[in-house]
DNA sequence: CCTGATATGTCAACATGGCTGACATAAATT
DNA sequence: AATTTATGTCAGCCATGTTGACATATCAGG
């Protein structure tokens, strides 16, 4: 293996100083948060990819039946907002998730062009195996902060979300508070 | 558009009520969270996506360059462990870097196998600019929180990554911290 | 009722970025 | 001298994103 010192190689946190020499470092990078927020999304994810391998699924696949589980009676027009990816990349696993019967459809009501997506048993029963799992990092991750802490990852999480052109779901994730009715 | 209430499709908290009917719930699935950090990494990372196709990059030489950038003189074979993909795929976004001249190759001096990776001026460039991007919308998301807020969100990413198996730039950001020199 | 807009589905082609397997070279190690 | 290690490379496959074009069903408005 490589034998690099890397606590004597590490960029310290001042630019190069060639420059202007006094630009009082605006905002200083927070390399830490970025790299963080790298490996904590990699394992975080990296926790329901192994089961869905077993299931011949990958990470496309349980964001779309992840929504519609969660979201019961999402459109496909929904569904693509909240995933922004195109149709044509949706309809590929969705297609799967049909056929393979974690997911029906039905006609709208008011509109019968519309799909609404429904997860069957075998569809939220997915879901909960994935969540459960994610689930178990995320409290092992707040069992040691106390109760401010925790509300402050939620906050911070919120905060780092782009406001800008949300989608329904989206808003209802925001304002609506996840076991939300209590939206006026 | 679809003319769902969504507030009303919301799945409930509680899990399908044709069980046990008596396992106290153990872990009830943190939906908020899970969600949360999808829409809130989507969007971290969708900042340096923009700049980055201006310059014909991906997320990929992203990552490569930025840890090189980050930890000068890392080998191949440290970045691979640290971006946990095989050789093949690395080398593709690695040449292309090389050839633009954003890094550069040294033989290593104890070991003349070695390929030493150093960012250029303009690779720091580069990594810096799109750190500036990120640093900003987390400076923006942190700014709202107390100091104990901020400090427990990096409690809780730290407490998300895997221990086992850590490699040497992991355990630097773990346990270095950021600009370690003080680790024994 | 006809017309145009909308919601969805589908075909074809292509790009990115993962993967495996096989093999080559140079340098270190034994 | 033989083996192992660090790296590079070729060839091909897969998952998942993209664009463009076109078909169908349905809604909505004059």
């Amino acid at each position: 293996m490589a034998d690099i010192n890397f606590n004597e190689l590490i960029r310290q946190s001042g630019g190069s100083p060639g420059e202007a020499a006094a630009d009082a470092d605006p905002q200083p990078p927070r390399w830490d948060i970025i790299e963080l927020l790298f490996f904590a999304y990699r394992d975080f994810v990296g926790d329901a990819d192994h089961v869905l391998e077993a299931f011949g699924f990958g990470r496309a696949h349980h964001r779309v039946v992840h929504f519609v589980c969660r979201y019961p009676g999402l459109t496909v027009a929904d569904l693509l907002d909240v995933l922004r990816i195109t149709k044509q990349s949706l309809s590929r696993v969705l297609k799967q998730l049909l056929d393979e019967g974690y997911i029906v459809q039905r006609a709208g009501d008011s509109d019968r062009r519309q799909r609404l997506l429904f997860a069957t048993a075998k569809g939220e029963a997915l879901v909960e195996k994935l969540a459960r799992l994610q689930t178990e990092r995320i409290d092992r991750a707040l069992r040691d902060l106390p109760p401010a802490g925790a509300e402050a990852v939620g906050k911070f999480l919120r905060a780092m979300i782009d406001r800008d052109d949300p989608d329904k779901v989206l808003q209802t994730i925001l304002h609506g508070g996840a076991s939300a009715k209590d939206v006026t």
